[in-house]
DNA sequence: TATGAATGAGCCTTCATTCAT
DNA sequence: TATGAATGAAGGCTCATTCAT
C-alpha cells in the first residue's frame, strides 16, 4: 500500500528529503501511479500524518480516571514504550513534523491534543489532591512520558551506538522507566 | 558569519530542506560566496555539526567524579536544560541528524560519545556501589537526561501549543526535573 | 456527443491547451472511452476540423452566379455574420488552427478552398466586367468578408470589453457591414 | 534577447503550446537560465504582452483630431497594415491571447483600450456631425480597421495559400483598403 | 573576496496513451 | 462499450554547483 511505503520514506527522510520516486519504489508502483491515488506529495504526507494520529494518541485515551493512579500511569508508560518499539517509523514521522515547527499539525497540537492533555492533567490533579499521587506538574509529567518513551525510537541510532549490539534497549528502558515513575509518583507514606 | 546563518536554516529545515540560498541570505552573502568558504552544502553542514559537538557535550564533561553525586547530576541536568533554552537550534540540529540515522555523526556516536558515556556510567556505578546513589541503569539515566531536557527544545512547538502563552516551560521544567531526579536518585535511607 | 464537447474545449483552449480529460468531461465520458472512439487526441481534432469544414464554407457555395451581384454578396456577408453569431466556437476553432500555421488544414487551404475562392473570384470578375459591380480585387473582397464577419466571433472578448453590456454587437455589425459593402460595391452610376 | 525568442515561440504556439525549452532554444540559452531572468513561463508571457502593448496601440494614438478626417483614417489604416507586415508575430500573439478569452489582457481591454477607443470614437463622431465624414458607427469602423489589417498577419497562412506565391498580399491589401475606406467614408457630396 | 550568470541534474506534476477487466 | 489503473514522456521549476569576471 502506498501509505506503507510513504511512512518508511517520510519518517526516514522528512518531508522535503523524501521524493515521490522513493515512495513509489517502496510501494512497488510507478511515480505517476502514486499521483493517481494522491493529488500531490503533500497530500500523501498529510494523509499519513492525520491517518496515524488517532492510533498515536490511543494510549493516552486509555488512561482510566477510575483506575489506580500509579498502575494507570505505568500502563500508559509501558504502552507508549511499546509503541516506540512497534512503530518507530510513526514516532519519527511525528518527531520530524514537530521538529520543523509542525507546519501541518499545528492546529491539532493546540486543539485536539491540548484538550486531551488538559483532560488528563485534570485527572492527575484529582489524584494528587486525593493524596493518591505525589505532587508533580501533570503536564510536565506527560511531557516526560513522551520524551522518555519516544526517545528510544527517535534517537534509536544514538541509543544503539552507545549500548552496542548486546543490549535490548526497550527491555532495559521498560525496567528503568518503571523504576523512575514508581519513585517519582508514589505518594509520601506516613 | 556563515555558520551562524547555516545553524538557523539547517536546524529549522533539516539538511535536505535547507538551501544554500537560504544560508547565504541568513549570512548576508551571495550564494557563490558561501561556496567560496565551504566546498559544498554538505561541507557547511558537516562543519556545523562537528564544530558544535564539543560545546554540546561540555556539560557532560563537567561531571566531577569527586563531587557529591546528586548535586553533580542535578547540575548536569540543569546545565543541559539551560542549553536547550539557550541553544535550541543546536538541539534541533542534532535531533534532525540523529532522527535521520546520523549519516554524518554515526562514527562519533559509536566512538567519542560512547566512550564518554561509558566513562560517566563508570562513575555513576561507582557512586551506586558506594551507596551514594540509588540503583539505576547509568546509561539509561543518561538517556533520560538527554530526552527530558532536549525535549523542550526539539518539541518546543508542541510544548508551547499545549501550555499556551502564559507558561514559562523551562522554569517549570527545571522544577519538575529537579524533583524527578531527587526522587529517582536519592539512595535509600534507612 | 464527443465532437460537441471537443469543439467547446478545442475552440477555447487550442489544440495544445486542451486535454482529453476536458473533452471527456465535456462529453460525459471517461477518458479511455473517448479514445475508444478516436485513435488519438489529434484524431479528435482532425475529425472536428474536417467535419465542420463543409458547413463552414457553405455560405460561400451559395453565391449564385445568376443572381443580382450586390444582393448575392450582401446575402453572403449576412450569412457569414450569422454564422459567427451562431457558431462562434467553430470560428475560433478555425482561427486557432490558421493562426498556428494551419498544420492540419494547409493542404485544404491551398486546394479545395483556393479552388472555391478562384471560382467565386471568377464570378465577381464577370460581374465587374459587366459593370454590375464596382471594380475591386475579388480575392481581397472575399478576405474582407471573412475578416469582418469572423472578427466578431474570434475577438468577441475584445468587442464586448469595448462596447460594454448594452450593445448588441452583431446587430450593429450587420448594419455597419451592410453600409460598407453597399458603398464599396455599388457600381458607379452615371 | 529572451523576449525576442519568446515572441517567436508564443506567437506561433500560443501560451500553452509553447515550452520554456523552445524559448530558451530560440534565445540561445539553457532552460534554467531563462528562468534566471524570468520567474516563470507566465512571467515571460506577461512581460511580452504588456511590453508590446504600447507599441501595438501607437498608430491609433496618432490619429489627429485636427487633421483631415479621411487622410487621418487612411493614414491609420496604412500604419496598421504596415504593422501587420512588419510585426506579424506581435499581431498573432495578441490574436492568440484574445482568442482564448484574454485571460491576461482582459482588464486592459475594458480599461485603457476601451478609453482610447471611446476617445477616438468621439473624434469620429465630431467629424461626422461636421459633415466631414460619412455617417458610420465609429466603434465598428475601428473594429473593421483592426479586422481588415490584422487579418493579413493572423491568417497569413490562408492568405498565401489562396493567393499563391506570385502575389504581394500587403501591396494588394493596401490598394484594396484604400479604396474601401474612401468609398465608405467619403461624405456625400452635393 | 565577491558576485552575476549559467547549467546539469533532479523533482513534482501533467498528460496522452495503453492495459486489464 | 466502458472504465479503473498504470506508465513513458514531457514540461515547469528548483537547486547545488561552476564559470567568468
Amino acid at each position: 500500500m502506498i501509505l506503507e511505503g510513504a511512512l518508511t520514506v517520510f519518517s526516514a527522510q522528512g518531508f522535503r528529503g523524501a521524493t515521490i520516486d522513493q515512495v513509489a519504489e517502496a510501494a512497488g508502483l510507478s511515480k505517476p501511479n502514486v499521483l493517481y491515488y494522491f493529488a500531490s506529495k503533500e497530500d500523501i504526507y498529510r494523509s499519513l500524518l492525520t491517518g496515524l494520529l488517532d492510533m498515536w494518541l490511543d494510549p493516552m485515551r486509555m488512561i482510566d480516571p477510575n483506575g489506580e493512579p500509579l498502575a494507570e500511569i505505568q500502563r500508559y508508560v509501558a504502552a507508549k514504550l511499546q509503541m516506540s518499539r512497534d512503530y518507530p517509523r510513526e514516532s519519527r514521522l511525528f518527531a520530524n513534523e514537530v521538529l520543523q515547527g509542525a507546519p501541518l499539525l499545528n492546529e491539532i497540537l493546540g486543539g485536539q491534543l491540548r484538550d486531551m492533555v488538559d483532560d488528563k492533567a485534570g485527572i492527575f490533579n484529582g489524584w494528587i489532591e486525593a493524596g493518591r499521587l505525589a505532587k508533580v506538574d501533570p503536564r510536565h509529567l506527560i511531557f516526560s512520558i513522551w520524551a522518555l518513551t519516544q526517545h528510544y525510537a527517535d534517537f534509536e541510532t544514538q541509543v544503539r551506538a552507545i549500548l552496542g549490539e548486546e543490549h535490548d534497549p526497550y527491555a532495559e528502558a521498560q525496567q528503568f522507566l518503571s523504576t523512575l515513575y514508581d519513585r517519582l509518583l508514589a505518594p509520601d507514606r506516613g
